[in-house]
DNA sequence: TTGAAAGCGCTAACAA
DNA sequence: TTGTTAGCGCTTTCAA
């Protein structure tokens, strides 16, 4: 069950292993006569040649790996992303290495370290926290990066992203349309730039419509979870702050604050509406479907692998992305409509 | 930006590079004295050295790379499985090359290619057909491999997952112990081993309890989403044969069931009862909650990279575990109940 | 216990 | 256009 190498197919096209390294590769076939490639090419599929990837990379300094960092591949919002790298990673001969970290920041260090000991060309990170010491190494060390979904306070890294700020207008916009005055937000974790920008957009779509200063408005769960979600829901209500409409930093903690009305009988959206951030799958079946903001996420991880390509085999000279937001949209459910008419 | 290679590290403790290589190497470690192993070990330390995995594996014709493959990450059903292997082999110093096959024969065969020309040690591939050309070519290759989620006709790779005529038992028992007599199942597609497998427990659970024949009370839906859960659902429906409880392939099948079951204007559990498989997330949270029967997706993934270690690493000489069925158990949630009392 | 040297399979600079 | 040769960074046999 001897592998093929090259050797054994030069020796087969009676030439030599260089010259049948030659006309193997795309790019060098036409320093080889077209009689001697076909030839090549020919002994290398009868033998069923597979080149060696290691011994190509090890030569070269090029490995043709991309790795892909996400905190949680069980979390719904990643596969799609992943999935959109993968296409045109591997449409590009690039393999995709995914490390999931169990949102761990001890063994984020310890893939990242695996990944360049593996020599991967680049990296697709996902796991930006607002100030990360790791990043800002990566950034350093000059292998090629591109964040996604998330970045950094010191935005060294390129970074590809939903439209975040204009979904969460969209989304105020589409409450106010529908006559809401007095609406509150449950923010995400602020040591995520999703979290600071959703907030801050909040902030500036309340104001821009001349609507109550958010301030006591405001109520900041410490993590993405329906779980904290509610928490934060909890202390929202028992200051007794009355509303219609309440904006959610993503679905789940959607799912929390849809858990704490009902606990405490407010219907909705007869009562109260609610907008949830990034259409997971399976919110559209919940009761009431629930509106919200949709990223293009597959789309998000493909650009990434785009940009990261540009930059493993740009020329350098060009100018660099350094973001890239791409749109998002607002999709209306059931779970909003017209405040209560008392 | 230099990387740091072994000979650095060798040169900075006053050593050859293959004492380093022994120093540095826990299984070589005890052939070289200890005042030297801890010299060259902070040199190491303090030179920051990564060890190229490319080199070391074109030397002991080892990649540490293990590829698993799946139709679509995007299915919920897949991620912990990936979750659970990726701890398992990262743990064991293996890196998990994810590949998505997007459901596509002629793409699975290229990424397999990929995966072996990365000399991967092994692959976890979770894709397989009841007829699987590909899967007894591999079985044939001597590429060390276990199956996952499904299993092949031939049976010639190992496999790992949740016992799932249990699940069905579990399922079945539970429906008769509460009053039911007229079940019916809407299986999922026949050309895969889980498909088979659940309708040949269903119809064996139901003998088993005396209930009536099941031939014309299976409808099979040729794919598992939810469409073809409706699809197969009407059908059935069509017939107007009566009955108090359905029995559904997987959790999109059992959705689609649902909303047909809405169409028609009969409720569930009231009038209907109905149970899934999979145990999916956001499934508690539909109306009325399914109940379904719960794999243990992540040890099954674990599971799986422990037998594919133990042959990667194993001394050939044991007799090898061809098969291991994880526990599954029954989630008891809204969508069943009595049968109506009329 | 350590050093010397060969070689894993491939590519690329140089020579012919 | 093709052959020759060296070497990518590492491990491992052999010798000292």
């Amino acid at each position: 069950m001897e592998r093929v190498k090259l050797t054994d197919v030069a020796r087969a096209a009676g030439v030599h292993p260089g010259t049948a390294s030659r006309a193997l590769n795309p790019t060098t076939r036409d320093q080889v006569s077209r009689e001697t490639s076909r030839r090549v090419l020919l002994a290398a599929q009868r033998l069923g040649y597979v080149p060696n990837t290691l011994a190509r990379g090890l030569r070269t300094a090029r490995s043709y790996v991309v790795g892909m960092v996400v905190p949680d591949i069980t979390n719904p919002l990643f596969p799609p992303m992943v999935r959109g790298a993968e296409q045109v990673l591997s449409g590009a001969g690039y393999t995709l290495v995914l490390t999931d970290t169990d949102n761990d920041a001890a063994t984020e260090r310890r893939q990242v370290e695996q990944l360049r000991a593996r020599g991967a060309d680049g990296l697709i990170i996902a796991t930006a926290r607002w100030e990360d010491p790791l990043l800002d190494e990566i950034a350093a060390s000059g292998t090629p990066t591109v964040l996604v979904n998330r970045y950094t306070a010191s935005r060294r890294l390129p970074y590809v992203g939903g439209d975040e700020r204009t979904g969460i207008r969209l989304a105020v916009d589409h409450l106010v349309e529908i006559g809401h005055r007095k609406i509150v937000y449950v923010a995400g974790p602020q040591d995520t730039s999703t979290g600071r920008e959703r907030s801050a957009a909040f902030r500036q779509a309340v104001r821009s419509h001349g609507l109550p200063s958010p301030a006591r408005l405001v109520s900041v769960a410490n993590a993405y979870t329906e779980a904290a979600g509610a928490a934060a829901t909890r202390k929202l209500l028992d200051t007794t702050v009355d509303f219609t409409a309440v904006m959610a930093g993503n679905d789940l903690i959607a799912l929390g604050v849809l858990s704490v009305l009902g606990e405490r009988g407010i219907r909705c959206p007869e009562q109260v509406s609610l907008v949830g951030f990034n259409d997971l799958p399976m919110f559209d079946k919940i009761s009431p479907p629930l509106t919200t903001v949709r990223l293009p996420l597959g789309a998000i991880g493909g650009l990434a692998a785009r940009t990261l390509l540009a930059e493993i085999e740009g020329t350098g000279d060009e100018d660099a992305v350094v973001q890239s937001l791409l749109g998002v949209e607002l999709t209306l459910r059931g779970s909003t409509g017209p405040p209560p008419s008392d």
